[in-house]
RNA sequence: GCCGGCGUGGCGGAACUGGCAGACGCGCAGGACUUAAAAUCCUGUGGUGGCGACAUCGUACCGGUUCGAUUCCGGUCGCCGGCACCA
């Protein structure tokens, strides 16, 4: 009899023979294929590994064990996305430097995920807070500066409330911060700002060669938002000035009614001293100006706005006058921050149009009463009322209105993005501090790069401060320096960068991750890029994913990165909730912490428990009796050495059975299905069990197929039973075809679709005994007159009659 | 509102390309072992009817295509995710 499955001393042991064999480094010869795979660095909170942690990071084992298996030089590394407001907070607090806080959760998370057995090669771990790190980052800043991407400039910002920092748009939920939940409020300040719409058409198209889940796909799409319409000139009755508008439906410009201008549009002010009621004008702009994003949004229902009293516009194709609005609904932001509106086919108009009484003209035929609800469908409707381009259709009418609008220069086609630019200072101190200079002579001067890393400076206090400049800009010492151009008196940028520069780059280091000469050789680069596989949460898909994609073009252009897009594939896990469906958090008290997990059952019954809980990419609920569960399977895998027997081939029935397994957890492993692959070791066990019987073949091939889920309980199984050097050491088992088919196979004979009787016949069996057979079967329930014999080989046959 | 995805036992979930729906696990029920319990092992487990072989219904709902539909098509309802006065 086997000892007991004592996973504790088990896993321990291993641990430490993996670590000291080195077992699972990534190695410089390039002349070996290579497989890259990468899951997020986590943010080292301090409340240490989340259950939700395990998912990613055991799926991706699990491809990068068996690729090794497989023959390949496999990167699996890890570091930690360091910098961050968390931390910060924490420190502030407790009165703690930044640095000591991230060094002590460092140390932690890494116990925890080196408790879990994952192969990662810890000899290339990064940390964004390392200045031989950030050093790089800064370095990439510099670049972006030069290149005219990166730039300062006044604008409204999103300030929290909260975090007392500004926040680029994708850190704005409903109006609220992502972080904190806090109310989000515009702020005038100056900025840095990287110039991410320049990319947005490459963000785009790079899509198409990426091999990326579909949702996504989708969600950056969304993001970048490109439409194409047009831009068409409106010229102001009686004032050498025209106002320009965007929109997507040029082909509905006879049916304008009305302008609206947002409240900050430029033309106000202009023509203030003409606007008769411009009192009532400032009200509205004031009013408008209060609102938050949220309450924007919130109040969307109901639309409100004021005439302007002493400005009109002519529609540039049939010369009409009409009125122009003011109203929130435009935003300055996007396209020119003027509109056209045409209620008869706009919903927005319509409302804007129904609420003030404003005319309503029909020009694409095919819906219903455009009185009674906006006519919007491009698909079917006919242009009418619209001169020249009556009896066309949407698209071709759109085609035509651009061709002339050019020829008769009061227009262009034109494509828009709702990609804006990317804010990038945050007013904190826990970030890569920007390597810039504000000389009073020559403006803003990148620091030359021999003086990289700018290091962060020691403070005395990390507070942000209520009028919205960083904790760096009460160093004077700091602060004061000389212009790296001119030598005069110059100050440092005191703002920091975000939390998403460091990670927009660190798959790049991991691939030469020591270098000082360069954020990684040349060589480095060429051979591990692009990254195979790249895993990581939803929650990214528009945040660091859309930004590292842009960081990479940008280096990709400028000749230090080899490929256009960072990743080659790209997949998403679900998140794990507590036991009644919610998340997990110490509020709803359903937090489940994998230390227990680990301590109680085991890494391995955590990691395979993961694996199994269902599909991968959904979201699914913990469950203290599937952990059991699983454990269960393993101990009942660790008792196969009581039943091992000699043999060096697979015996009889189990040929076929060894074959089909090797073909599907192979393949499963590769395509996020873990549960199956879990599912069809355990059904196999229940075989083995049954037969009372496993030798030393089908056992190898077990241990080997089950290894990546459960790398410990296998490493000592095949050490216990003999079996030479170590599982990671092997090679991956393979199968062949022909051997994962069934001689004889028992398939359904119906009767006109229902199953009536089954029958075993040879696999290949011809028409004509397959039919026979199966109406032997049937017997006395075949009645009737036959009216037509379907057989599909290995499937099914079905007599209809009649 | 637009875009994407989903809807299968008591529960998590399987099902290749249209071919025996419910693999595997959990839970539950019965049994073995035990003084007893836990653990372990064995058996059963979609509903209804029948002692039973079996019959019949069943993959959100309605309809269609097909010899055959969880799978394809049209419509309805519901849920989840992304985007959202983006003109």
């Amino acid at each position: 009899m086997a000892a007991p499955y004592n996973h504790r001393a088990l896993e321990e042991k291993w641990q430490k023979i993996w670590d000291e064999e080195k077992a699972f480094a990534a190695t410089d010869d390039y002349s070996k294929p290579k497989y890259y795979a990468l899951v997020e660095f986590p943010y080292p909170s301090g409340q240490g590994l989340h259950v939700g942690h395990p998912r990613p990071y055991t799926a991706l084992d699990i491809v990068a064990r068996k690729r090794r298996m497989q023959g390949y030089n496999v990167l699996y590394p890890m570091g930690w996305d360091a910098f961050g407001l968390p931390t910060e907070n924490y420190a502030i607090k407790n009165k703690i430097h930044p640095k000591v806080v991230t060094e002590n959760n460092v140390e932690h998370f890494k116990n925890q995920l080196h408790a879990l057995g994952y192969s990662f090669d810890w000899d290339r771990e990064v940390n964004t807070t390392d200045p031989e790190y950030y050093h790089w980052t800064q370095w990439i800043f510099l670049k972006l500066f030069q290149a005219g991407l990166a730039y300062k400039t006044e604008m409204p910002i999103n300030w929290c409330t909260s975090c007392k920092v500004g926040l680029a748009n994708e850190e704005v939920v409903n109006g609220a911060c992502e972080r904190c939940g806090a109310p989000v409020v515009r702020k005038v300040k100056s900025q840095w700002m990287l110039k991410i719409t320049e990319y947005a058409e490459k963000l785009l198209e790079g899509l198409n060669d990426v091999d990326y889940i579909e949702r996504v796909k989708v969600s950056q799409k969304n993001w970048i938002g490109k439409s194409q319409g047009a831009e068409v000139d409106f010229q102001i009755v009686g004032k050498d000035e025209k106002l320009t508008v965007y929109t997507t439906r040029p082909d509905t410009l006879f049916g304008a009614t009305y302008m609206v201008v947002s409240p900050e549009h430029p033309v106000l002010d202009k023509y203030q001293d003409e606007i008769k009621n411009w009192n009532e004008v400032v009200a509205y702009r004031e009013q408008a100006a209060r609102k938050s994003d949220f309450e924007r949004s919130e109040l969307a229902k109901e639309k409100t706005g004021v005439e302007i009293d002493g400005l009109k516009a002519i529609d540039p194709v049939n010369e009409k006058e009409i009125p122009i609005w003011v109203s929130d609904y435009v935003l300055m932001s996007y396209g020119t921050g003027a509109i056209m509106a045409v209620p008869a086919h706009d919903t927005r108009d319509w409302e804007f149009a129904k609420k003030f009484n404003l005319p309503i003209i029909e020009v694409v035929a095919g819906g219903e009463d455009v009185q009674k609800e906006a006519y919007t469908d491009v698909a079917t409707g006919k242009l009418v009322n619209s001169g020249f381009l009556d009896g066309l259709e949407v698209a071709e009418a759109k085609k035509k209105i651009i061709e002339f609008l050019e020829e008769k220069k009061i227009g262009k086609g034109k494509t828009n993005f709702k990609l804006r630019d990317w804010v990038f200072s945050r007013q904190r101190y826990w970030g890569e501090p920007i390597p810039i200079v504000n000389c009073e002579k020559c403006g803003f001067v990148a620091l030359p790069e021999s003086e990289l890393p700018l290091q962060l400076p020691e403070v005395d206090s990390y507070m942000p401060t209520d009028n919205g400049e960083s904790p760096l800009a009460a160093m004077a010492d700091w602060v004061n320096t000389t212009c790296p151009c001119c030598g005069g008196p110059a100050k440092r940028e005191t703002d920091t960068m975000p939390q998403w520069a460091g990670s927009s780059w660190y798959f790049l280091r991991y691939t030469d991750p020591k270098n000082k000469e360069a954020l990684a050789s040349k060589e480095a680069l060429k051979y591990w890029l692009p990254v195979d596989w790249y895993n990581g949460g939803m929650e990214h898909t528009t945040l660091h994913l859309l930004y590292s994609r842009f960081w990479h073009k940008f280096l990709y252009d400028q000749g230090v990165v080899p490929t256009p897009e960072p990743y080659q594939k790209r997949t998403s896990h679900g998140m794990i909730l507590g036991a009644n469906g919610e998340k997990m958090s110490k509020s709803r008290g359903n937090v489940v912490n994998p230390d227990d997990i680990v301590m109680d059952y085991g890494a391995d019954t955590l990691r395979t428990y993961e694996m199994f809980i269902g599909a991968f990419d959904l979201s699914a609920a913990w469950s203290e009796n599937g952990v059991k569960g699983c454990r269960r399977f393993l101990e009942r895998v660790w008792k196969l050495q009581d039943i091992l027997t000699e043999g060096d081939s697979y015996r009889g029935e189990f040929e076929t059975k060894m074959h089909q397994l090797i073909k599907k957890v192979s393949s499963d492993y590769e395509n996020l299905k873990y549960n199956t692959a879990i599912a069809a070791m355990m059904s196999i066990l229940n075989d083995f069990s049954k037969d009372g019987n496993i030798n030393r073949a089908e056992f190898r091939t077990f241990l080997l197929l089950l290894n990546p889920v459960a790398p410990h309980l296998t490493e000592e199984l095949w050490s216990v039973c003999g079996y030479e050097g170590r599982v990671y050491q092997n090679t991956w088992p393979t199968y062949d075809e022909a051997k994962t088919v069934e001689n004889t196979v028992e398939i359904a004979v119906q009767i006109n679709g229902k199953t009536r009787a089954t029958v075993a016949i040879q696999a290949d069996a011809d028409r004509e005994t397959a039919i026979a057979a199966g109406k032997e079967a049937l017997g006395a329930k075949l009645a009737g007159t036959i009216v037509k014999e379907i057989y599909v080989p290995g499937r099914i046959i079905n007599i209809v009659a009649k």
